[in-house]
DNA sequence: GCCAACGTTGGC
DNA sequence: GCCAACGTTGGC
């Protein structure tokens, strides 16, 4: 089983958005970045564990923990006009963007900042604490989510 | 194939 | 609101 996290800025798409959700499921559309794509179309698993991140808010963070229920297929935002993910290069035929479908499992007993994950030193090397940083997608090491998992109830700042 | 210009992301 | 980092586009 792998790990990932996912970014979704929560004024759009926020955890609460997934949690209300019909089945807490909803499909993750409108990546559009070729390396998040790939991940998505060539690794994400049925089953795999995701952390939701909170991008561009107050508390930036982790917030909860969500997992894969469908692995890749069609982004069919793209192929719509109206839509604001539209990709007029993005043949049905041929479909440049995928997405897979996630599921709620919980919130964090916390949000956990990013600006205390930056300070964690078993973090040094994750992507997420990397400057300048814009995947929205991007693995995690198992240790890394289990270090993560361990600041829910134990903050180290 | 190079690279400048531009648009976007996202922390602060 | 600012701006650094990064990806994409398109002229040459």
């Amino acid at each position: 089983m792998n790990y990932w996290l996912m970014k979704s800025e929560p004024s759009a798409f926020g955890i609460d958005d997934l949690k209300n959700m019909p089945k807490q499921t909803e499909h993750w559309d409108g990546v559009r970045n070729y390396q998040a794509r790939n991940m998505m179309r060539d690794q994400m698993k049925i089953g795999d564990q995701v952390f939701f991140y909170h991008s561009n808010c107050d508390v930036p963070g982790i917030v909860g923990i969500m997992e894969v229920v469908r692995e890749g297929y069609p982004d069919h935002t793209a192929f719509d006009p109206q839509s604001k993910y539209f990709d007029p290069k993005s043949d049905p035929q041929n479909p440049r963007w995928i997405m897979v479908d996630i599921k709620y499992i919980r919130h964090t007993r916390r949000v956990i900042p990013l600006a205390e994950l930056k300070q964690c030193e078993q973090l040094e090397n994750m992507q997420l604490v990397r400057k300048g940083n814009r995947l929205s997608i991007m693995p995690v090491q198992p240790d890394e989510w289990n270090f993560i998992l361990s600041l829910e109830d134990n903050p180290s700042i």
